[in-house]
Order: structure tokens, then C-alpha cells, then sequence
DNA sequence: AGGTATTTGTTCGTATGTATT
DNA sequence: GAATACATACGAACAAATACC
């Protein structure tokens, strides 16, 4: 991150610029070590439409105009907005233009291979009260949980979930970020949108894949006690896996639920053979 | 899709010659009004991929020998291999190559579940050896549990469920079926076809849904027993509904996995939004 | 350990096709 | 038909990560 700055702030600088002079803009290049250049133009974008500089339902700078303005290549601009346009921000139209879309609802983005979107809709309409926040370095029994060589350093935040209504907590969740994505892990104390979410707006990433192994456990007495159920109480024990399109993991989550709030439910369909 | 055939067709013809001579490929170019050139290289790959020329965990040829075996450019490669890698079929790294992905986890005690065929293919890989056969009223409890009415009758058999070669016993079933199918029910005391393939065979149905509760329990001391685990040992309890094309409940499972002997993972991809 | 070759990742330039205004 | 804007496709070069000697 760290030398990036510079180089968004000289963009954005420019950027106001050229919407008010004819100056002929600066070239722009890549700093060694960083990330790609369009991946940095999609960041600025993504930021000055959530500023509002760009209002839905108008229609971006044409991939020609954003070229001479920030001076870079054509490719590089259709990669940002390309970027953009797999993040739902965008649309493009041939002979039209590039439109700035209604922010949308996140639910249902979700789809399954398998059909089970019923399965991460409770997600929705739950709120995550944070317990703790700490930087662990993964031992053995941990490495083989959430599937990480040992002695790595690890961000790990532990929350509650709750139904807003609900008096009773329904599930405990840990959630695993590797260092790099560490930042996303700072969060007020009570939210509702999900890590991974801060992970993708913050690094510009996007889920792409989640595995999720499920087994069962018997809470132990620290467990019920934070879950306030009765020790002992068998619980659903879910662990899962956020990979983005190059399968690097971005998260890992492991989540219990005492049998009495949660069942989990699924439906397969049986497809025709063709 | 239909004048597409033709270019499909010569470009495997090319690609099968490619491997064993020197030949100069043919150039290829995209018909007016087709698909874009990428799209057909992907699928053709993909293709490839499925019938096994590019098996899992071994590389596909590089980009370079691609766009010298298909004679396109390596934006075009390029381009084919971002879908597949979209599709979660491979996974590209640099230095390394391009890596042909194994469809599902499957080591160990991980079994993965991604459709209703997994489903249905997991419960014929194993042995049934059946402990009881009655006729029974549905009272309230069990009428919660599988969904119908109590006062009902249903045949209700129990079965002990081993993978072949294993010793000790992987989950415990209890298969419920409404009685104008309890015919299938009356089968052989070790057996590896499933009930519910009974049922399609005499009645001539199929089953077209399968619904998957899951959630977790303790083993009490008899199941334990017949499980052979340590007492008070947590365990999946997963209730599966099948019906037929109209909604017509076939059967009813309700399986015991006592933690050690079975995890069940799926693969969730996200899809772009259209 | 070190250097070279290989492979994917990024970026530029250019040309042409297709859809809309 | 002409102008505009995105889509596809080619070629070339260098960077970064990895493998091999």
C-alpha cells in the first residue's frame, strides 16, 4: 500500500484538473512493487463514484477520454472498468456509453453450484457484535483447521451474531484474515456488513469461490457460555474458505451454531441428463 | 451457436494434428456474426478439459504454445483462459504454468457435496446393512421431524452404513417411506442399492429434489453402540427429503455421522451478474 | 548461491468490427 | 450515412515469479 498514495493523490489532483483546464496531462506509471495500473484507476473510480462525483444513471468519461486524461492506454482503462463492471458498479452499452449503476442490494450475489442460497441468507438481517481482535501465529491444531502452514501470522477477530429481534445469540464466528488484508479487520464494534465485503472494497478484490466443511461439536463450557446455551449442547460447526478468481484465500471463517437457533437447509435439484 | 460447428470442428482436427507434426496451423478467424473468437477457444478447451485430454492437476499448454497451435494471439488465449478460470477450471501461475483444477475436494473424511448427483452417487458408494423393518404410526415427535402428519402409518427401516473396506460403521439411517411404496422397502439384509432407487424402479418415479437438513446432535448411548464410538461423541444429523417431479414425497432419511467419521464439504462459486 | 530460461502478468500501440445516436 | 462508443483482435515489449542447471 504504502507508496500508492502518491500516486492516487497525483491522479486525483490531475483529475480535477482536467476537468477544468486543457492542460496536457502527465503520463503516468507504475511505481515498482505496486499494484497494476488498472487496478489502481478502478480504485480511484470506484472511489469518486462513491463520492458522487460520477451519480448513478449518468454515464462515465468514454474509454477514450479516460485514456487522455490519465494518460494511459486504452487496455488499461477497459481493465478498471472492466474490474468495476464485475463489482456491479458499472455497465457498458456499445455506442452508448459506460453507465454508473443503482447501488444494489448484495443479497443474492450469492449463487451456488448447487443451489443453496438459502444457506447464506441468513447472513442478511444479522448483526455481528466483535468480541476480540488479535494477531495470532497459527500452531499445529489451528494450521489443520483452517488449512495454513503453521507459524504464519494470522489477523483473527471473534464476533456473535445475533438476529436483531433476537435476545439470544445465534452463532459465535471467528474470522481469519491473512496479514495482507489485515486492515479490513478494523470495524466498529457492532456491524452487519461482512468482513469480506471490506476486504473486497478495501483491496479491490472479489469473492469468487467459498468451500464450506461442516461437522459437528459439543460446545464447551467457554462456548456455551458466550452462546449462554447449556453446556454440553451439540452445535454445527462450520468452517469456510473465501477465495478470489486466482484461489488465494481471503478469509476463513469458523462458525458454531447450537443446534437450537440454526439448521442449516439445502435443495439439490436432480438435473435431466442430456 | 450452429456455424460455429464447422470452426470448432477445425480447429480440433488442427489441434489433434498439432501434436504430432510440425505442420504450419492453419489461421483462424472469427465468422461475421459469431461468438468472439475467445469464447470459442474456451469452449473448446473446456471441452478438452471434461473429456479428460487435460486432467486435473497437470498444466495446459502455455499461452505461447496456445496461440501457436490455434494460431490466434495471446490476448485471445488470454481472454479464453480468464472464462475458464472464471468457471473455477483453472488456476494460472506465473512461472508455473496454467493448472487444470480437481473438480471437488474429495481426502480423507471429506466427502463434497456439490449437486444432487454427488448426493445421490455418495449414498451408492456405500454398503447398507439393514438392523430393522417395521410399520409405524407417526406420533408427534417423529411427525415434527419428517415433516407430515402424526396418525399417519410409514414402513420405517434402519440401516448401518459402511464404506466398503472400512471397519468400523459411517453413519446410521433410518429410512422412512409412505406406505404405497413400503414395497421397496423389503430387500436383502446387506445391500448397496438405495431405497430410493427401489421406489423409481417399482412405482416407476423419479426423484427430481432432494431437500438436506442439517443439524447437529449427541449420540446417546444406544446409537453410540451401534456406532461403535465413544458415548456423548457429537454428530451430523441430516434429515433428506426426496420427491419426485410433483412434489411427491418419495422418502424420508434421517442419518446419524458421529463427527469422526464424516465431514461434508461443498463448493459455492459467485457468479457475475448479467 | 547464482544465472538463465520459461511462464504468466501488465502495458503500450494499432486496426477493425458492431451497436447506437 | 456519419459520428461516437464499446468489443474484439493482432503485435510487441518488459516485469515478476518460478523452475532448472
Amino acid at each position: 500500500m504504502g507508496d500508492n498514495t502518491h500516486i492516487r493523490s497525483m491522479l486525483l489532483a490531475q483529475d480535477l484538473m482536467a476537468t477544468t483546464s486543457d492542460a496536457a496531462p502527465e503520463r503516468l506509471a507504475r511505481s515498482a512493487g505496486q499494484q497494476p495500473l488498472y487496478s489502481t484507476l478502478a480504485e480511484m473510480l470506484s472511489r469518486e463514484i462513491y463520492e458522487g462525483k460520477y451519480p448513478p444513471t449518468t454515464t462515465l468519461p468514454s474509454e477514450k477520454e479516460l485514456t487522455e486524461r490519465y494518460g494511459v492506454s486504452r487496455q488499461t482503462v477497459r481493465f478498471a472498468l472492466r474490474m468495476l463492471r464485475e463489482r456491479g458498479l458499472i455497465s457498458s452499452h456499445p455506442g452508448i456509453g459506460t453507465i454508473v449503476r443503482e447501488p444494489v442490494r448484495t443479497q443474492g450475489r450469492f449463487k451456488a453450484l448447487n443451489s443453496a442460497e438459502a444457506l447464506l441468507q441468513f447472513v442478511e438481517g444479522t448483526e455481528m457484535h466483535a468480541t476480540s481482535l488479535r494477531e495470532i501465529i497459527v500452531d499445529a491444531e489451528l494450521g489443520e483447521q483452517i488449512e495454513c502452514k503453521p507459524g504464519l501470522l494470522m489477523s483473527e477477530a471473534t464476533f456473535v451474531r445475533k438476529t436483531p429481534g433476537e435476545d439470544l445469540p445465534m452463532s459465535f464466528v471467528k474470522i481469519y484474515v491473512p496479514p495482507r488484508f489485515a486492515a479490513a479487520q478494523q470495524k466498529p464494534i457492532v456491524s452487519n456488513t461482512p468482513v469480506y465485503q471490506n476486504i473486497e472494497k478495501m483491496f479491490n478484490v472479489r469473492v469468487r469461490e467459498i468451500r464450506q466443511d461442516v461437522t459437528a461439536t459439543v460446545l464447551d463450557e467457554e462456548l456455551a457460555g458466550i452462546l449462554q446455551t447449556a453446556p454440553g449442547e451439540a452445535a454445527l460447526q462450520m468452517t469456510r474458505f473465501y477465495y478470489d478468481e486466482n484461489q488465494q484465500l481471503l478469509q476463513v471463517t469458523v462458525s458454531f451454531y447450537p443446534r437450537s437457533r440454526y439448521t442449516q437447509s439445502a435443495r439439490f435439484r436432480v438435473d435431466d441428463e442430456a
